[in-house]
DNA sequence: GGGCAAATAT
DNA sequence: AATATTTGCC
């Protein structure tokens, strides 16, 4: 693996300034770039639409990144073979040994990259896909991948926000950020898809409202017929709203935005997180997981009452949600001989967690997901053993 | 420059 | 097949 940084003063041509000179830097000691990559296994990304794919580095992948004043910030993967050479070159002078795994019976092999053909038939020339195809003496190369790190993203985002969603133009979020290695056309792409997310965002948030509303208009209308909705054909069926809409909206919303609740089926732990999140959680900040964890506390009430907390991730900061329930005051000899539900939070029995369940399931207020589809019994009782909460006796009559 | 859409890469 | 990023063009 080698770490590259631009060169200070690089020509001012913004297409090849950036990846047009660069300098290897000794190979980094603290191996935090190493860190941040082979996270795509220890999470599994949510089978959402809207999560970023997976991070994932090809082994045969020379990692370059940028130091500087965009430290740590970003990487760009170095497809170009001047990046490609110049790297080898200065590794073998630092006796830095060469991205392991690198296909050493072709070291000029430049993974589908393209070339650019001088084209008799026009001025532009054209383009023409070419894998495994060595770039030696073409003039054309495609600029290095930019790849946008959950902290540069941060970055793009808070300047998003400090000029305001309407003004904010690619050359002034680039002013704000302050990294010279992107160019405006990087931050332009990133503003484009940014909008692009934002917008299916919105548009799934308006969706799930706009359910909402009526499911509630609808409920009030059989309740109380005076408070009915004139304007709702009270026969009308409504269809339960799109699961999607319930489904954790992930990183692209803007923040600012007010994102619906995250549901959680407790007792499961955090959803697995969107790959822009690994970083932080590898870094044990949670914080992305806990702000967006407000509101609906799930987790079913005989539990809660019996001192149950959600459980948490080790080394993970429980939401405020979630703090431990303080012990139910002690019952009557009476009650407790009539409590079917009694719990113990040190012998939960079987029953009691299939009480919690149906409790919950019996609970309208409750989100939607939650009560069309409780976690299983058998989920539960896995998970409750794998807390090491206590352990479950079978289910008695 | 900004923004959109096609082209590419993975 | 889908998504991220680059490039071309208006």
């Amino acid at each position: 693996m080698l770490a590259v940084e631009p060169l200070r003063g690089s020509n001012g041509d913004e297409r090849e300034g950036a990846m047009g000179s660069l300098a290897v830097v000794d190979d980094f000691v603290d191996g935090s770039l190493f860190e941040d990559i082979s996270f795509s296994d220890l999470f599994v990304g949510m089978d959402d639409g809207d999560v970023l794919p997976d991070l994932e580095l090809d082994p045969a992948e020379i990692l370059v990144e940028f130091s500087g004043a965009a430290e740590g910030l970003f990487r760009v993967d170095g497809a170009t073979q001047d990046v490609v050479e110049e790297a080898e070159e200065r590794n073998a002078s630092h006796g830095v040994a060469v991205a392991s795994g690198m296909a050493e019976e072709d070291p000029i092999l430049v993974t589908a990259t393209e070339v650019w053909s001088a084209s008799p038939e026009g001025d532009r020339g054209r383009k023409s896909s070419a894998a495994a195809v060595s770039m030696k003496g073409s003039q054309g190369k495609r600029k290095a991948k930019v790849e946008w790190t959950p902290e540069l993203h941060r970055r793009f985002v808070q300047a998003v926000e400090q000029l305001g969603i309407d003004k904010a133009v690619p050359s002034r979020i680039l002013e704000l950020m302050g990294i010279d290695c992107l160019t405006r056309h990087n931050i332009a792409s990133h503003l484009q898809k940014y909008r692009s997310h934002r917008k299916s965002l919105l548009t799934r948030q308006a969706e799930a409202a706009s359910w909402s509303q009526r499911r509630q208009m609808y409920a009030a209308g059989t309740g109380a017929k005076r408070g009915a909705n004139p304007w709702l054909a009270p026969t009308v069926v409504l269809p339960p709203p799109p699961a999607q809409a319930f489904r954790p909206l992930h990183v692209w919303g803007h923040p600012a935005a007010a994102e619906p609740p995250l549901v959680h089926m407790w007792p499961f732990p955090p959803p697995p997180d969107p790959p822009y999140w690994h970083h932080h959680f590898q870094r044990g900040s949670r914080e992305g997981w806990v702000a967006m964890t407000q509101g609906t506390p799930c987790l079913p009430q005989p539990m809660a009452a019996a001192g149950f907390a959600a459980p948490h991730l080790a080394g993970i900061v429980p939401h405020p949600m979630y703090r431990p329930v303080p012990p139910p005051p002690p019952m009557s000899k009476q009650q407790e001989s009539t409590s079917q539900l009694q719990l113990d939070a040190a012998h939960p029995t079987k029953e009691c967690i299939d009480a919690a369940i149906g409790d919950v399931l019996a609970k309208p207020w409750l989100p939607l997901p939650l009560r069309l589809k409780p976690p299983s019994l058998d989920s539960v009782l896995a998970e409750l053993q794998k807390q090491g909460v206590s352990k479950v006796p079978p289910a008695s009559g």
